[in-house]
DNA sequence: TTGAAAGCGCTAACAG
DNA sequence: CTGTTAGCGCTTTCAA
């Protein structure tokens, strides 16, 4: 809150303000000595340039805004670490839109302000219509999309191959013997979910085998007991994927106070490599997924965009790897 | 980016730019009939108010600043999806600074641009000293702390106390017969379990028992070994209370692999109440703390403080509660 | 290398 | 109830 303005420091440096602004944003233009007047005027009087002004006269806020469904997924929040640290890296401000998955973001208040104060925006979606992604494109703000792309690839993305991992571990599942393979999904709709079965498919398939899709009834919550009836009343699957690692364990749990032995009669492959993997008895094998690199690249990238720099790829996918802990054999 | 601005409004509804201000701040001041027909631009135009123009000239950005030390943990992501919840509503946009718990606030960015840029702050931090304290009266801008408290109670805040959760948690323990009632903390310095431990020594010294404090050693990822390694050397003790839920999941893997039996040999409470609980076998009883609503209650105080409404208390604690699973006796 | 002057798009008295 | 007129604090030509 502090009130000194740029007319202040110029009237103590006795220089026009012209040159205070100078030596803020292109101090080479400035000579040095008077520059070391202004500077020192400028910490005698603790001055800070007023954001909102400056954002004003040079239509640039440093503001860019995040997307997000939800803050309380360990994969969104560390993304959202990594962005909030290149951010700050770069001098931008990140504001936070939680939008709770309603779909349609045109309604969405953000707009308002997007539109008139951001410089870019990074949007992390559960899914994404043609519309939107129309919308995106037409709004002319630089935009990166994270963990999700749109379907003709015309958005800037930093994502990973869901697909491709999905299919190596449930290749690696059916190589280690196991014909009954089945894919644990959740029921609410998650385009990330269907990229994920798709590998799947497509290593089912080769195999020659059948696939097997089960789908958490409802709420996280009462997966337990879901799972619990699930055992009771249908034949087990030799080894499973999960969509999640909480889905992984949760499965695993239930399967044991059925009496299965895990992984011996049950192998199980969560994804993501959350805390949950390392707590959890046997520890899940998992996929690792580089998180908090997703947020920190994609606001890497959309630095660039702002700048309007020439980018090669904007669609930027990262690594996955694999860790195998004690719910697969070998 | 719509280049749309308020003086086209103005010419196409035939109006002043003063009244399409006026019906955007205060319809209430304008003939219905006017009223309409310069929404009508608006909405033929597609306008949407500059929320910098609008920001410099009524000295107000309608911007909160949350500070947080970091995202991914679970007693901060779902405190910000409360604060982002309630921000919405009163259409305050947040901006997200995440610290790292580098304790030094004024040294950081935020105060360049928060003082200039933000209506208000909210701020959850690990630890707070008196300066920075101080330094939040000061800045004299509406400031709410999320979970900690200054030293003297002179900056708004909400919070549990977890003093209080901690000694009947404790008290729990001891009644149920248990002489060895151990406290399980972090190595990391956080004065949320410097109260917690305060809890916990009063109800072991109102026993008259003797405290026995566990302190990890060092990253929670090692704790797995370093608490094999604990078990291996010393005396298990009969219950523990540990700060966290995640601690209290990976104590208890140890000494169960260590052949303890709990809850009949060893009982164990969490705080938080997270999924890991959920997921833990056998699960965790734990103590339950209302995040969202941290975030939710202190966005909402912070609304009242920016309207210099008269605040009855500035200090708001919200309730704990227990939930008794799997861990504990009875 | 520096200063003068014209806005950026909007709010907020003040008149009328 | 509506219009006129000053700015908000800064950037950015354009001259000097």
């Amino acid at each position: 809150m502090s009130k000194v303005t740029i007319y202040d420091v110029a009237r103590v440096a006795d220089v026009s303000l012209a040159t205070v602004s100078r030596v803020l944003n292109n101090p080479e233009k400035v000579k040095p000595k008077t520059r070391e007047r202004v500077l020192a005027a400028i910490s005698e009087l603790g001055y800070r340039p007023n954001a909102i002004a400056r954002g004003l006269a040079s239509r640039r806020s440093t503001n860019v805004g995040l997307i997000v469904p939800t803050c309380s997924r360990a994969s969104v929040s560390e993304m959202i670490d990594g962005v909030a640290d290149i951010a700050d890296k770069y001098r931008y401000s990140v504001f936070l839109n939680v939008t709770h998955s309603e779909n349609d973001i045109a309604s969405n208040i953000w707009q308002n302000m997007i539109a008139s104060q951001v410089d870019g925006v990074l949007m992390m979606a559960d899914n994404l219509s043609e519309e939107e992604s129309d919308r995106l494109l037409n709004d002319n703000v630089p935009t990166v999309l994270l963990s999700i792309k749109d379907t003709d690839g015309r958005v800037p993305a930093v994502l990973i191959d869901y697909e491709q991992a999905a299919y190596e571990a449930t290749k690696k599942l059916i190589e280690n013997g196991n014909k009954d393979v089945a894919f644990l999904t959740s029921s609410s709709y998650f385009e990330m979910n269907d990229i994920k079965e798709k590998g799947y498919r497509r290593a089912i398939s080769e195999a020659g085998l059948e696939p097997r899709i089960l789908a958490l009834y409802g709420k996280f919550e009462n997966s337990a007991r879901d799972f619990k009836h699930f055992f009771e009343t249908e034949k087990a699957p030799q080894a499973a994927l999960a969509v999640r690692d909480s889905i992984a364990v949760m499965f695993m749990n239930a399967a044991i106070e059925h009496g299965i032995s895990v992984p011996s009669e049950l192998e199980i492959i969560g994804f993501q490599n959350t805390k949950y993997a390392l707590m959890s008895r046997p520890q899940l094998s998992t996929i690792n997924i580089p998180t908090y690199d997703i947020g920190a690249v994609a606001m890497r990238l959309l630095t660039k965009l702002m700048k309007e720099e020439d980018i090669e790829d904007t669609q930027i996918h990262l690594p996955h790897s694999f860790v195998w802990r004690e719910t697969t054999k070998k």
